[in-house]
DNA sequence: TTAAATAGCTTGTATTTACAAGTGAAAAGC
DNA sequence: GCTTTTCACTTGTAAATACAAGCTATTTAA
């Protein structure tokens, strides 16, 4: 009976590097040592560097940056159980109709705006665009997607009929989502919302509050989501 | 003005065959080729084709399984816009608490269960155990888990206290989780569930149902589990 | 007939090597 | 002083290779 539990190296490192990352050796921001240096201090190759580095990255604790390095991300394991990732996959067209409620428009951003914003991005203004999407007719997404306006040329002038702002903003500015944060909540519906999605007030709702980091530094994209999930729920694997 | 765009061959591999899951070549459950055969398809080595199933497999597009091949899974993609995939990473001690209000014991699978079950697993029978997690004394997770009683020997009779059952398992049957599947809805709370959650039967719940495929081949672990996000979200970064 | 061993497939882990591409700071030139 | 270039360092992509470990079907032995 071999107790020693032999575990592949690239586990053993994750779990280190987990541990220090949960016990606190490293703050919100701060870099890990870089791939080389890991090899070098715990006696393995870049690529099994590479995949425990990887892992953490899937699972939320870093961020890697090419020519910068990995950042540490403490904030989700505060709570979650759970630690929901998610991929922005193209959900297949049939069936599925979009439907504008608010073209893009620029707006000042809100006082008490859902994630925190950098100076360049309150200065920049907001566009703002909301739609609804609809499966077999039926109102699923009610989604409020905010973007500052920084070099973004024409934004508000688009069609997006049918059209992903996700590949909007990849076919026409070269921009695409490397990844983010977001929190998810049961909430009872407005008065707003309940219209939009067909839904009384009160009636239970899933929201989603997503913060998107883009290849274009400092540009974010943020998006709020009200999900109609009476008759279908959100569907994942792991 | 380098309109060719070139990506790099594991994107453009796992491009290739996402839209192959997606357009239907592969039905649910089948095998995709082999890492070689993939390789002599698409002229490139092993490490690249791994990449691209690697993605795929975190995408939730296939699962793959050592000595056999990968599996395709098509039903995700269905309905679900966000894809939501999730770790069962465990929560930091501190400030959590366990509290049993069903230890385990064997019962007969409900009728109308959650998930479709083997007639392995129906014979059986099912251990079951219900658990409330408080953070600060509040109520957030109303936990029920059901796993069939194949090779557990002694698990009704263990203490669970503080423990995760995921702990138990790996400590006691060498049992790990690999993945699994899972739905997420907004409800409103049953009287149970809200005396669980000191909420009011109505008041939105975050409920959560997973299928989590363990190591030991043909045993599932299944879990309900209700939130109170009243103060909390689910948080997570992707 | 049945059960155990084996062979050939699969994915998993790990090393080594090489170059590409992005970042940021120091050095060079104006 | 200011801008531009260069350089050193970072992660990203890709190949070639080797062996371990899990699964399955066939073969072999009892």
């Amino acid at each position: 009976m071999e107790l020693s539990e032999k575990i592949p190296q690239y586990k053993r490192l994750y779990e280190i590097l987990r541990r220090h990352i949960i016990e606190g050796v490293y703050n919100e921001g701060d870099l890990l040592p870089s791939e080389n240096e890991l090899c070098r201090l715990h006696g393995v190759t870049r690529p099994t560097v590479r995949q425990a580095l990887s892992n953490l990255a899937n699972d939320g604790y870093i961020s890697r940056h090419q020519g910068k390095g990995s950042i540490v991300h403490l904030l989700p394991r505060e709570i979650g159980i759970l630690s929901v990732a998610g991929t922005t996959s193209a959900v297949g067209d049939r069936n599925l109709k979009t439907k504008i409620i608010v073209k893009p428009v620029i707006v000042p951003w809100d006082d008490d705006f859902m994630f925190p914003l950098s100076d360049l991005e309150k200065e920049s203004g907001c566009v703002n665009m909301e739609r609804l999407r609809l499966l077999d007719d039926s109102p699923i997404f009610y989604d409020i997607s905010y973007i500052a306006n920084i070099n973004l040329p024409r934004i508000t002038s688009r069609k997006f009929e049918n059209r992903s702002l996700f590949r909007i903003l990849r076919e026409h500015y070269r921009i695409e989502i490397k990844g983010g944060e977001q929190r998810i909540k049961a909430i009872p519906a407005s008065v707003k919302t309940g219209r939009y999605l067909q839904l009384k007030a009160g009636e239970p709702v899933l929201h989603l509050e997503r913060k998107m980091e883009t290849s274009s530094p400092g540009l974010f994209l943020y998006s709020s989501i009200f999900c109609n999930t009476k008759k279908y729920s959100i569907f994942g694997r792991f």
